[in-house]
DNA sequence: GGAATGACAGATATTGAAATCTGTCAGCTG
DNA sequence: CAGCTGACAGATTTCAATATCTGTCATTCC
């Protein structure tokens, strides 16, 4: 017989935990969503999720570094490419807009309680903006270094590329996403700051 | 005598009420000021004031719209001026961000206050930025006319500039604007902005 | 007779008591 | 004995009764 069970009880894992807390938000929303509620999910008394996460705080902050994650994750591929400094910086915003947007789109009400959840995290989201403006400096500094970028500092550029492009990733912006001059402005914003890069 | 009192009653005029309006709601705040408050203070009943004002709603907006107009009237006379539309673009920027942190740093609270009013006056707002970046396009305009920019079309690249500064003037970001590095933050974007409308 | 009043109905906000939740920990269980 | 439980104190939330506010309008007052 194996050691460990098929699947009655899997072991309480903090994995297991945010998955569980993760859907306990989808299903109640950030509001009403308690640590009571988590621990009944997973059929386990709350002082069991305690075990694993000091305070209800930390266990949301937890579940929005995970998803803030999976964005790094999905951009990082796109950064780290080997192709056009130029082309990069534009798939890369391309991707970063069309990843925020769609989400919002698709389920707004979770989106909302992603908002309240961030807002909640502040060191969590820092560090991630930290994160995607050093990708955006890696891209940069290749365009630098084959000349397609003429910017004496490339920190301070891709700063201000992630800065001027906060109203088609903040999700404070995301009511005017759906607008259909949201699609054009956007186009017309990344030619211009390339434009600003490239310029002798 | 004089048909008209000195001092005692001077007639319940709009331009009155809206007077002692952002009185109360510097006073109580935007959540507790009501039409009471506000009728209590000029020592008439709260059923004169809905003689020039037709809703609560309505009277509030009055008092938003009449505080986005001062900015626009201040930015106008930048937008009009004759100079080099290359430095007139960089003061109109300069004045904006500079007037909305002063206004937020100065008075939190009324900031806050106006905000919340903001938030609640859609149209106002609205229009507002739209006349905003109307005087961006004529700047721009005037600087693709001496050749000093080089692009398109003006309006667009008007709304391509707004955008791009949005978290040196959307409230927002307010709490931003005191951070240190913001100022080096600013003056970077605005270079970056300016590269890319005069590019050739 | 044009402007202001104040009583009124329905909508909204406040309050305080009861219910629920958070975080701890001594003890149980496998 | 490592992990889990459930009772508990203090903090927070909910809920329903109560008070206040919004918007109207018949009446009063220069």
């Amino acid at each position: 017989m194996a050691a460990t069970s098929p699947t009655p009880a899997p072991a309480l894992t903090a994995e297991r935990i945010l998955e569980a807390t993760e859907e306990v938000l989808r299903r109640h929303g950030p509001a009403k969503a308690t640590v009571v509620d988590v621990a009944r999910a997973l059929g386990v008394s709350h002082g069991s999720v305690y075990r694993h996460f000091r305070t209800k705080a930390a266990l949301r902050e937890a579940v929005t570094k995970r998803w803030l994650d999976r964005t790094s994750e999905l951009l990082s591929g796109i950064a780290a490419g080997a192709g056009d400094p130029e082309a990069r910086l534009r798939d890369w915003l391309r991707a970063l807009f069309d990843a925020k947007r769609r989400k919002a789109g698709a389920d707004p009400e979770l989106f909302a309680t992603y908002m309240v959840l961030a807002d909640e995290s502040g060191p969590a989201v820092s560090g991630h903006i930290a994160d995607l403006i050093g990708q955006l400096t890696g891209i940069i500094r290749d365009g630098a270094g084959t000349g397609v970028f003429t910017v004496p500092d490339p920190a301070a550029a891709a700063r201000s590329v992630f800065h001027a492009t906060g109203r088609f990733h903040d999700p404070g912006y995301a009511r005017e996403w759906e607008r259909p001059e949201a699609e054009a402005d956007f186009g017309a914003l990344v030619e211009l700051l390339l434009r600003g890069l490239s310029s002798r």
